[in-house]
DNA sequence: CTCCCGATAT
DNA sequence: ATATCAGGAG
């Protein structure tokens, strides 16, 4: 397991690779934040990006997702995949926003958890990057990375590997953290092909110093 | 655990 | 052909 100063080693590389990581999915309010982060389950960010930039000229509040059929809502988002789930959960969603939120969303991670199609990773995103709320969302990319680096166990749930990176990390460079965690795992620590051998953290990283060992 | 699912990279 | 992608619900 890596040592707390292993791992705040491995903060200030990243640091270093990614000074200006940052949130990739295209919104202009919390609104829009939600349902793209809700499009994103299973899908890459630039193609969320291509479907919403239509997308948002055509939906700009909850009411618009409701006056359109499922059919309609579901086409115009077709490409992004899951997409008769993710339909009937951003008109539900929708629904709820105006029954109970007066149409606005609210800034708070449990309640966000409460509707359809929001789990605690796209509650986290839209708290933290929307509200300024200190909160680690744990996507595929922050998994893999944790779990390589041998700051959790492999076993460990995203649940339990939030826990983990909120206890080992200083609240306020949670945001920051958890988005140069997003760009090393997606550009440089990629789930096919790890560039273990021009990679920085390679000194302190389990599975690293496993793989390059195999290959020697 | 399985299902949902199209686009892209390997 | 297969793996993967800013997951969530039953």
């Amino acid at each position: 397991m890596l040592t707390k100063a292993q791992w705040h080693y491995c903060l200030d590389e990243m640091e270093r690779m990614f000074p200006d990581a940052h949130c990739e999915l295209v919104h202009e309010n919390p609104f829009e934040l939600l349902v793209a982060t809700l499009l994103s389950a299973q899908c890459t960010d630039v193609l969320v990006n291509k479907v919403t930039k239509t997308l948002f000229q055509k939906y700009k509040k909850p009411e618009d997702y409701l006056a359109v059929s499922i059919e309609e809502l579901q086409t115009d988002i077709r490409s992004i995949g899951l997409y008769r789930n993710k339909a009937k959960n951003i008109q539900a969603l929708s629904k709820q926003l105006i029954e109970l939120y007066d149409g606005e969303v609210p800034a708070n991670r449990d309640l966000l958890t409460t509707f359809p199609g929001v789990g605690r990773k796209t509650a986290n995103v839209v708290v933290s990057v929307a509200f300024d709320i200190p909160a680690i969302a744990v996507d595929t990319h922050v998994e893999r990375v944790t779990k390589r680096l041998g700051l959790c166990r492999w076993k460990d749930s995203v649940l339990q590997v939030e826990e983990t990176l909120m206890k080992k990390t200083p609240i306020e460079l949670w945001s920051k953290a958890h988005h140069q965690l997003i760009f090393f795992g997606r550009y440089h620590c990629k789930a096919q092909n790890p560039n273990c051998p021009e990679c920085p953290l390679l000194a302190v990283c389990r599975e690293g110093k496993k793989r390059m060992s195999k290959i020697v």
